[in-house]
DNA sequence: TCAGAAAGATAACATCGGTCAATAGACCCG
DNA sequence: CGGGTCTATTGACCGATGTTATCTTTCTGA
C-alpha cells in the first residue's frame, strides 16, 4: 500500500506567503494570510501516487498543498476516475473538516509537500476570525466553479480538446499563484492520468495527444506540455479563464460583461 | 426575453419548515431554521425556462428554491449545457453573494417558486450567527460533492446509465426533503433537457430513453420516470447515495465504511 | 375543433471512442 | 550490463454517439 510518508513537525513553519493560500490572497484582509499560515503546524511529504486521504476515512486535520500536484479520485473496482486536480496553495481536503468523511480520495501526482492544520485549530480559527471562515467558503465556491467547468468540458468537448482545456486551466491557475508562463508546462502526468481526467481509455488518450501534436498547437511529452501558441491552444479548447475568478496577479477576466 | 415574473413582497412569509432549507436541516441548531426563514422577505414565481439570474449579472439578493426545479446552465452560441439540477430547499445562487458574478445561469424547469433574501441581510446573518455561516458553507460543500459525482458519471457511464443516475439522484434528494418515494417520479424534463444534462445529442437521448424502456427497468414519458424496480435501476446506474451525505429523513448510507 | 408548434421516434450514414493485441521505448534495479 | 516493468504507440475491429432528415404524436391556443 502507500509508503514513503514523512512527517516533520514544528511549532512554526516558515512560508514565503507567495503561494500558500494562493487562491485566497486577494480576498484576505491584512494579517489573515499570516494567521492562516500559523494554523499549519505540520508538514508531510508524499511520493507519486501516495494517498493522503482515502475515501471514507475519518480525518482530524486538513491539508494545504504547498508543493506539487494532487488528484481527487473516485475509484471503482476496475477503474480510477480523476474528478479534480490541485496546485500549490489549494486547500485539498478542507471539506473533511465539515463533512467528516470524504466522498473521494486525495492522491499525490509526483512528489508533493503539504501543510497540515488540526481540525480543532481550524474550528477555533473559524469562530474567532469570520474573515477566515469567509475565505474558506470562498475557496469552496471556487472549487465548485471549477467542477462545473469540468462538467461542461466533459459534456461539450472531445478528447483532444479536453486535454488542451485541462492544460489551459492549470497554466492559468499556476499563473494566479505567481508561476511564470513559459513555453513548457511541466506536469508529472502520464497519459493514463490524462485518460482518467478526460474519461477516455488510455489508448484514446494517446490518440488525443497525437492529434494535438498533429495540429501543431501543442506537444505533450511525459506530461510536459510544450507550446508556442497559448492563444491558439486556448481557442482550440474553447478556454475562457473567467470561471477561475482570477484574483491575484492575474487580471480578472471580464469577458462575460 | 424572459417574461412572466411575479414579485410578491411581504415582511413575513409563512413556510412549513418541511422543505425550506431541506438539505440544511439536520445540521442546524435549534432556532436556526426559523432564523434562515426570516431572512427570506420576498417570493418570486417563474415559468418554464424563465431565467432567474443570467451568467455575469450582478445580484443583490440570493434565492432559495421553494417549489419546482431549476437548472444551472452554461451556454455557448449554439448549445446549452446543464451542469446541475436543484430541488426544493436548495440555495440556488448563494454564491452570487460571495462571488458577485455567477459563472453560469439559473433557469426554471417547469413552474417554480423561489424565496429571496437580500445580500445585506445575509451578510449580517453570517456575522451574527456563525452556525448559519457554517450551514451555508456545508450547503456549498454538498453542491461540490454532487458536482464531483456528475464528473465521475460523465467519465464513467454511457447515456442510458447517465439518465438513470440522474433520476436516482433526484429521487434520493427528494427523499431527503421528505417527498415520498413512489412508482412515478414526476419531473418537468424534456428529452432535450436530459440530453443537455448528459452531454449527448437530442437524438441520442431519445435512443437512451428507448434503451431504458427496453431493459424493462424504467419508462420515461414526458419527463416522468415510471419504475417498479428502484433497486435494479440503481444497480444499472451504479448509483450509491453516500455522496449525498444523506442528512434528514434518509438514513446515512455508510456503504464506504 | 382545427392548425401550428413543440416534443418524440426512427432511419441512414459518418465519426468518436473502446477493446484487444502486439510492439517499441524509457526507466528501474540488481 | 540485462531483465523486468511501466509507459507510449499503433492497427484492426466494433459499439457508442453525432448529424441530418423525415415522420408521428402530443400539446396548445385561436
Amino acid at each position: 500500500m502507500s509508503r514513503g510518508s514523512d512527517i516533520s513537525a514544528g511549532s512554526r513553519l516558515n512560508y514565503t506567503g507567495d503561494f500558500l493560500a494562493g487562491r485566497l490572497r486577494a480576498n484576505l484582509p491584512e494579517g489573515d494570510l499570516e494567521y492562516i499560515e500559523s494554523l499549519v503546524t505540520q508538514e508531510r511529504c508524499l511520493t507519486d501516487r501516495e494517498v493522503l486521504l482515502r475515501r471514507g476515512q475519518l480525518a482530524n486535520q486538513s491539508a494545504i498543498l504547498v508543493e506539487g500536484f494532487m488528484f481527487r479520485t473516485m475509484d471503482t473496482c476496475d477503474r480510477r476516475f480523476i474528478v479534480g486536480v490541485h496546485v500549490p496553495g489549494d486547500f485539498v481536503d478542507l471539506h473533511s473538516f465539515a463533512l467528516k468523511r470524504l466522498d473521494h480520495s486525495l492522491v499525490a501526482s509526483g512528489n508533493v509537500r503539504v501543510g497540515l492544520a488540526n481540525h480543532s485549530r481550524l474550528e477555533l480559527a473559524m469562530r474567532e476570525r469570520p474573515s477566515v471562515a469567509r475565505a474558506m467558503w470562498f475557496a469552496t465556491l471556487l472549487d465548485a466553479a471549477i467542477h462545473r467547468k469540468w462538467i461542461q468540458m466533459l459534456e461539450q468537448l472531445d478528447a483532444p480538446q479536453r486535454i488542451a482545456h485541462i492544460y489551459c486551466e492549470l497554466q492559468t491557475r499556476l499563473g494566479v499563484i505567481g508561476r511564470p508562463v513559459s513555453r513548457a508546462l511541466r506536469m508529472p502526468f502520464t497519459q493514463l492520468d490524462l485518460a482518467d481526467m478526460c474519461g477516455v481509455s488510455a489508448v484514446h488518450a494517446n490518440r488525443a495527444v497525437s492529434k494535438l501534436r498533429e495540429t501543431g498547437l501543442a506537444e505533450i511529452r511525459r506530461g510536459t506540455l510544450y507550446t508556442n501558441d497559448w492563444p491558439g491552444l486556448q481557442r482550440y479548447a474553447q478556454f475562457d479563464a473567467a470561471y477561475l475568478y482570477g484574483e491575484g496577479p492575474l487580471k480578472r477576466n471580464e469577458s462575460w460583461d
